[in-house]
DNA sequence: TCTGGGGTCCTAGGACCC
DNA sequence: TCTGGGGTCCTAGGACCC
């Protein structure tokens, strides 16, 4: 016999990522409360049963749980990156043999999509006890597996496996009895959701709408009224009725960030240069690796804000880059000059990095016709060429732009897709 | 000095996720 | 002394156009 289904969505997630990891390579930790700590051993990241048990919480810095871990003897290992990609990887290999239609959605969990049959399997749960099986067996995480008729209530399917040690890890809610269902909502907090945050269930919680269940039930039309479009999916997704679909392709990121926090606090121009060089290298390494270039780059620093007793300074600087391009030289040649711009001495900076904006893909760069100082009378004429080029090859494909305080325009064109101009931009004077 | 309506583009900020 | 590093989407509001 062989289950059909009409829509069902499975999420599997390993249970402590990072701190699983490290116990695959080092089994003696099964004993011990283990945290793994961010870089540079600021603050925890991951954390075992054990570790959660005595108290231990996501993303405490880790000075403050000193005497826990005294205590207590937890391990506090630092971050492996590179091995949580190899383990990921491994289970996502796994995942997919399952199906085709998988989402990553992060390092330590997918969606499956499963339509129509499923297989030898008699039930979802089945299934869901065989994918972790699988798992432990081909990389030696532990996971835990939900199903579910939408993407949100996989989410929360796979929740109430992780919480409830009698469903085994694997929590199936299509088969599950709607009055079991109605009474398992009604206990989880509404934070819970995938989408509900803490400001929000805040906000939730002065309206009375405390747990899933009292979600479940407000009108989605006054619930968007309030709160947007993203919470009345989130309800039409609780209700069943789908709105998010699988991703099976990574979509190209759109900005990509790279930054860090200094172990020790820099003051000069100097050391923040080679942070800012090291970041650029980093972040257009992934640029060239999703075959984008960027049309703008903001780099920052700050000093310390937590310590008050410290004078304190932000500042950032966007440059909208004259040619989209992913070459380090240049990009790194446009960052020092930035840095210039904003940096002050006599600050004690804790943190710098690098954003590139405006990502396209390679290849369908723009032309710039002119690039050229304009007098106020010829700004009506060219506004004339400006919507006779529009009307008649279609809105957007000339734009043009102006920088602030200059009477200096440009003006470019751009084959497919609609884009906009470069601009230099003063910022506002550094108090 | 006061005055309109509709549309687009862009930015900043706020919320969320892992 | 010591407090992560990435990302996404939506919205409101301003500038500017006709």
């Amino acid at each position: 016999m062989s289950l059909h289904v009409q829509k069902v969505f499975a999420l599997a997630d390993a249970n402590s990522f990072y701190a699983s990891c490290e116990t695959v390579f080092n089994p003696k930790l099964t004993k011990f409360p283990v945290v793994v700590l961010s870089n540079g051993d600021g603050c925890v990241v991951a954390r075992n049963q054990k570790a959660k048990d005595v108290g231990i919480k996501m993303g405490e810095p880790a000075f403050l749980i000193k005497d826990l871990i005294k205590k207590h003897k937890v391990v506090a290992l630092s971050s492996n990156y590179a091995l949580y990609a190899d383990m990921s990887n491994r289970f996502m290999a796994v995942l997919s043999s399952y199906t085709p239609q998988i989402e990553v959605y992060s390092v330590d969990e997918s969606f499956l999509y499963l339509n129509g049959h499923i297989g030898e399997w008699n039930s979802l749960s089945e299934m869901g006890t065989t994918v972790k099986k699988h798992v432990d067996m081909w990389t030696g995480l532990p996971i835990c597996v939900g199903f579910s008729q939408t993407k949100t209530l996989a989410k929360l399917a796979n929740h109430i496996a992780k919480k409830n040690a009698q469903f085994k890890g694997v929590c199936d809610l299509v088969s599950m009895d709607p009055i079991q269902v109605k009474e398992i909502f009604g206990k989880l907090d509404v934070s819970d959701v995938w989408g509900i945050g803490r400001k929000l269930s805040d906000h939730l919680r002065s309206m009375n709408i405390n747990n899933v269940q009292d979600l479940k039930q407000s009108s989605p039309k006054s619930i968007r009224q309030k709160f947007g479009v993203v919470m009345e999916r989130t309800i039409e997704e609780l209700n069943g009725v789908s709105c998010l679909e699988i991703s099976e392709i990574a979509p190209p990121r759109k900005q990509i960030i790279s930054s860090k926090s200094f172990g020790q606090k820099v003051s000069t121009r100097f050391e923040l240069e080679q942070s800012l060089t090291e970041y650029v290298t980093t972040a257009s390494e992934k640029l060239r690796g999703q075959k984008s270039v960027c049309g703008a780059m903001q780099i920052f620093i700050m000093t310390d804000k937590h310590r008050e007793d410290e004078p304190q300074y932000y500042n950032h600087f966007n440059v909208n880059l004259p040619e989209p391009t992913n070459d380090v030289r240049t990009l790194t040649k446009v960052a020092l000059w930035a840095l210039k711009r904003i940096y002050l001495e006599g600050y004690q900076y804790k943190k710098s990095g690098v954003v590139l904006m405006d990502l396209r893909e390679e290849g369908k760069e723009q032309f710039s016709l002119f690039d050229t100082k304009l007098t106020d009378e010829d700004s009506p004429k060219i506004m004339q060429a400006l919507d006779a080029i529009n009307g008649r090859f279609g809105r957007g494909t000339l734009k043009l732009g102006s920088s602030m305080g200059e009477n200096r325009y440009k003006m470019v064109f751009q084959k497919k897709t609609p884009c906009y101009t470069t601009e230099w931009l003063e910022i506002p004077a550094i108090k």
